[in-house]
DNA sequence: CTGTTAGCGCCTTCAC
DNA sequence: GTGAAGGCGCTAACAG
C-alpha cells in the first residue's frame, strides 16, 4: 500500500480511502490510485484489514454433509442472502458428529467469525459452552431446539413426521412401519423417529416396526436394503416412512426389482422433497422442508445481528420457524 | 494473551508457544498456561497470528456448485486430504458463471490463501492474471487444460464422453443423440460434448442430433423434457448420451412414463456414476469419474506444494490424470 | 526452556 | 479531502 501511495503521490491512508466504497476522496485522486494499483497489480491485505478493523467478514456455518442431503440448499440461501454484504461463508462439514463438531466449532471462533450458523440444536457440553461465551450471534437452524443457544430458524421435524403419519392414516393405511438410521448421530433423523413414534400412540395405530440402519449420511442403498428387511420380518406391513427421500427412493426401486407394486403391495413415504422424489416413478410422497428458505432467512436475520453488534447492541432472541408440508404422490 | 500470561506468571510469549503444538515449554509451566487459558476462556485470535506469520492457514476452492453434482465429493475429498495439515478450505460457488469465478478469485486473493483449487480450465483473461501473478500454488481440476496455469488434477471430459460412445457402438447402437446444456456455461458439459460429435466422426455414425437444454446446473427435469423433444424431432434415434446421470435418469423416467421401454425402445447413458445411476431401475449406464479421488489428489499435490512454498522454493508443475471408466448397466 | 524486542499491513482517530 | 501517528494481537528472531 506504501508502494501504490508512493506511485500516486499520496499517502497510504488515502490509498485505504480509495479502496473502500463511500470514503472521500477526490474523483481525480482516486482516478490516480487506481491507475498505480492496477500498474503495480497490487491486491488489498484482507488479513491485516480484518486485524486491525476487528471485523474477520467470515460467517461460520456447518453442515452435517453437504452431498446428498438438502443442505447444500441451505448454503446457497445463505450465500445469496449474504451476497453484497461483504461477509464470506466459512463453511464446515461435521460428517453428522458432534466431536467433530465441537472441533469445528473450537477452531472456527480462533478466527473470529461474526456470526455462526449451525444444523440442529444437538451440540455437546463444550461446544455449547464455547458458542455461549463467544458473544457471536448464533443461529441454529433445521430444529426447534428446546432451549437454544441463540437465533433460531427451522421447524419441529418430529411435527413434520407426525404430519406424515396423519396424512398415511387418513389415506387408510394402519400398519406403518418407519425406516431409518440409529439416531446416534443423525439427530434430525432421531426426531423424525419420534415424532412418528408420538403419532402412532396419538392415533392408536400398532407400533414397534422399525428398521435401524447405520450410519448417516442417508443413502439411495439404505432404503433397498431396509424395505428388504422389513417386508422379511413384517410382510404385513401396509406403509413405510423412510426418514429421507434418498432411502424412500432406494426403497422404491427394490420394490420395483421384486415386482411388488407400490403403494399396492407397501406405500412408500419421503422426506425433504429432493427433486429425485418428484421426477421418479412412482413419485415419491414426501414432506417438502425450504432447506433454501431456511439458509436465505437465517442469512437475513444475521445481517440484523451483526448491524446491531456493530453498534454495541444485541438483537434479541428470534425464532423462525419455517413451514413444512406433506407433498401427495404415487407412492402413497 | 497478556491476561492468561499475568495469571500464569510467564509472558506472553510463552503462552503463544504452550498454545502450539511442538513448541519447546516446561510441561509444568504449560499445565499452568492451560489452566489461566481455561478459567479466563482465553481464545487463541487465529487473524491475528495469521496476519503475524503471513500464513493465512486458507485454501480457496471454487466449484461451480455444490448441489445436483458430484463436485461436492470432491470437497469431501479435500477436505479429507488436508485433514489434520491446519489448513482450511475457503469455499465458493460460481454458479458455472466465468464472471462469479472472476469475482470470487479476487475476493479470495485478498484473504491471502495458501492454495488455490479451481474447477476446470477456462476462466476469463483477468481470472487467469489475478492467478498468475498471486505467486499461490494453483490446482486446476476436472479438467485437463491445454495451458494450465499451474498443476492440473483431471481427465480429458471428451475423451470420456468419446469412450461412452465407442461403448454404444459396440453395442450396436449407429444413431446416437447427445443431450446436454448449451455448453456456455458448462464448459466440461460442452467438452463432453465436443467429444461426443468427435466420435462419430471417427466411427462414420450420423450427426446431428443434438438437444440442448437451458442453463446448468443439470436438472432431472431437463433430461425429461429433452429426451421428450428429441424423439418428437428424431424417432428414429437408438441411443441418448445425456451430460449428466441426473439428465439420464430423468430422461430414463420419462421414457417409462411414456411407456417407451429403455434399452430396447431408445438407450440411455449419462455421466457421472452418481448413486442415483446404479440405483434405479433400469440402471444407468454412465462413466465414473472419480469426484472424490480428484478431490483428494489435489489436496496431497497442495500440501507438498505449499511446503515447498514455505520453504521459498516452488513445485515443479504436476498434472495429475485421474482415470475414469464406462459402467455398463442396463440402460444401455 | 523462557524472555525481550520489533514488526506484520492496515485502519481509526485526530489534525489540518 | 488529505495526512501523521499509533495500535490491533500475535509470533519471528535473537538473547540468555
Amino acid at each position: 500500500m506504501a508502494d501504490v501511495a508512493r506511485v500516486a503521490g499520496v499517502s497510504a491512508m488515502t490509498v485505504s480511502r480509495a479502496l473502500r466504497e463511500g470514503a472521500p476522496v477526490a474523483p481525480n485522486t482516486r482516478a490516480r490510485i487506481m491507475k498505480a494499483v492496477d500498474s503495480l497489480g497490487y491486491v488489498l491485505d484482507q488479513s491485516a484489514g480484518a486485524f486491525s478493523t476487528g471485523r474477520s467478514g467470515f460467517i461460520a456455518v456447518l453442515v452435517p454433509a453437504l452431498e446428498n442431503s438438502n443442505f447444500a440448499d441451505t448454503v446457497r440461501g445463505l450465500t445469496d442472502a449474504l451476497a453484497g454484504s461483504g461477509l464470506q461463508l466459512l463453511l464446515g462439514q461435521t460428517g453428522y458428529s458432534v466431536e467433530q463438531e465441537e472441533w469445528l466449532i473450537a477452531s472456527m471462533l480462533r478466527r473470529k467469525p461474526e456470526g455462526f450458523v449451525l444444523t440442529g440444536g444437538q451440540h455437546n457440553r463444550r461446544a455449547r459452552q464455547l458458542l455461549e461465551q463467544s458473544d457471536v450471534p448464533i443461529i441454529e437452524t433445521w430444529d426447534l431446539p428446546k432451549s437454544p443457544i441463540g437465533h433460531v430458524v427451522g421447524f419441529s421435524n418430529a411435527e413434520a413426521a407426525g404430519e406424515l403419519v396423519n396424512y398415511l392414516h387418513r389415506k387408510g393405511y394402519r400398519r406403518i412401519a418407519f425406516l431409518g438410521g440409529t439416531g446416534e448421530r443423525d439427530n434430525r433423523g432421531a426426531d423424525r423417529r419420534a415424532g412418528y413414534e408420538a403419532a402412532l400412540e396419538r392415533l392408536g395405530l400398532p407400533r414397534g416396526r422399525v428398521i435401524s440402519f447405520a450410519t448417516p449420511p442417508t443413502s439411495i442403498r439404505q432404503g433397498s436394503e431396509a424395505i428388504g428387511r422389513l417386508l422379511d420380518l413384517w410382510p404385513e406391513v401396509e406403509a413405510a416412512i423412510c426418514v429421507s427421500d434418498l432411502s424412500a427412493f432406494g426403497a422404491v426401486m427394490e420394490c420395483r426389482r421384486r415386482h411388488l407394486p407400490v403403494p399396492q403391495r407397501v406405500a412408500i413415504a419421503g422426506f425433504g422433497n429432493f427433486e429425485l422424489a418428484a421426477a421418479c416413478s412412482p413419485s415419491i410422497t414426501t414432506v417438502s422442508v425450504q432447506g433454501y428458505d431456511i439458509g436465505q432467512r437465517a442469512g437475513q436475520l444475521l445481517l440484523r445481528a451483526i448491524e446491531r453488534q456493530r453498534q454495541g447492541k444485541h438483537l434479541l432472541r428470534q425464532t423462525v420457524v419455517t413451514p413444512y408440508e406433506v407433498v401427495s404422490r404415487e407412492s402413497a
